[in-house]
DNA sequence: AAGTCGGGGCG
DNA sequence: CGCCCAGACTT
């Protein structure tokens, strides 16, 4: 029996039931896949039931105001994909007259489509014979091929993109496309797979060389830096708090936050925030910082290690901040704009009164 | 070709 | 801790 057809027989045993398996309209499609690229489905599932309620359709999505598009995604990380869906939405909306491309081609002209999410909706929605090559993919075709080429390196990325699409079943792209991922996901997991249960297993070159640990390969990415965040939290007497929108291009572009201070190191005491101070924040007002906790909290990200703290400013009223160049944002309902994970933390165990 | 961009879960 | 997850985009 053929590659593909061991896939999909499998498949059709062990196929999950998930929401976006059920429909060919390309509006939840392109939603799930956005929201699900390097995402787990556990992770994304919620979301994607939030979204579907409060945008049911690409035109509910593009009339939101893109605020409240980040604000739904708080907590799913890699916010670009946000931005980049809530202007496609507009794209499609406005220019398309709500519809989507329908071809591998044109979709991958859209933001936040790259090669896999194309080849995804192509072949889901349109039956296009387009491979989806994923970390599901390489896993199953590096371990059964026996090929360690580094899937992040660049001939890694066209020979296992060539060899996806020679297995394509180009009868039924769609069903071949959600069965290798699902066997991936299910059966050829990263750790401990189920090898012993495979329906591949005799013609599995990692299984039967000893390889599975060591396959797929992958080059070793950069290492994580390490930075100083001190948050902070200006509160004055009628609950009204300081926050300002991040601008530039860079972590949590258009995401909310308190005022930051970033420092080459830990700090412990006022005077620490005010030599580092870039914000011009008056003296006055960072003496009086309380720091709210004492170890720094430390927040990992893939590519960078944060130690945050907080520091408490109670103070009259927040007259100052017209003084400054920056633009802070006066607001006692800061459970309204989409921050960081971190702040959203801290947001709950401090509890402002409302 | 290498960096950047989140957050969570698992061994 | 290190690795991975239905990757895309920038430099």
């Amino acid at each position: 029996m053929k590659f593909h057809n061991k896939l999909i027989d499998w498949y059709l045993v062990n196929a999950r039931d998930l929401p976006w398996r059920k429909t060919q309209d390309p509006y939840p499609i392109w939603l799930s896949e956005i929201m699900l690229q390097q995402t787990r489905i556990s992770q994304g599932l919620p979301y994607f039931f939030k979204f579907i309620e409060e945008f049911p359709t690409v035109f509910h999505l593009a009339n939101a105001s893109e605020d409240q598009v980040l604000k739904l995604w708080q907590g799913l990380g890699y916010y670009s994909r946000a931005r980049n869906l809530h202007s496609t939405a507009k794209h499609v909306a406005y220019n398309l007259n709500g519809i989507f491309p329908n071809t591998y081609k044109e979709l991958k002209t859209l933001k936040g489509v790259g090669d896999y999410t194309a080849s995804a909706i192509a072949s889901f929605c349109y039956r296009e014979p387009v491979a989806v090559v994923d970390g599901n993919v390489y896993r199953v075709l590096s371990r059964f091929f026996g090929i360690d080429t580094p899937i992040n390196s660049t001939e890694g990325v066209k020979e296992f993109k060539n060899l996806a699409q020679k297995l394509l079943d180009k009868k039924q792209p769609h069903i071949y496309n959600q069965a290798i991922m699902e066997f991936g996901a299910l059966q050829c997991s990263p750790k401990s797979p189920d090898c012993n249960s495979c329906p591949l297993q005799t013609n599995c070159v990692a299984f039967q060389q000893d390889l599975i640990s060591s396959l797929p390969r992958k080059l070793k990415k950069t290492k994580v830096q390490e930075k100083f965040y001190n948050y902070l939290v200006i509160v004055d007497s009628r609950e009204n708090v300081l926050i300002e929108k991040r601008t530039g291009n860079g972590i949590w572009k258009n995401l909310y936050q308190f005022p930051l201070i970033e420092s080459p190191k830990d700090c412990n005491l006022p005077k620490d925030l005010i030599s580092f101070d870039e914000n011009k924040i008056p003296q006055e007002i960072l003496e009086k910082a309380l720091l709210y906790n004492e170890e720094p909290i430390k927040h990992i990200l893939s590519h960078r290690k944060l130690w945050v703290k907080f520091w408490v400013i109670n103070i009259e009223n927040l007259n100052f901040i017209e003084n400054l160049s920056k633009s802070f944002i006066m607001t006692n309902q800061i459970d309204t704009f989409a921050v960081p994970v971190v702040i959203e933390k801290f947001i709950d165990t401090y509890g402002f009164s409302k």
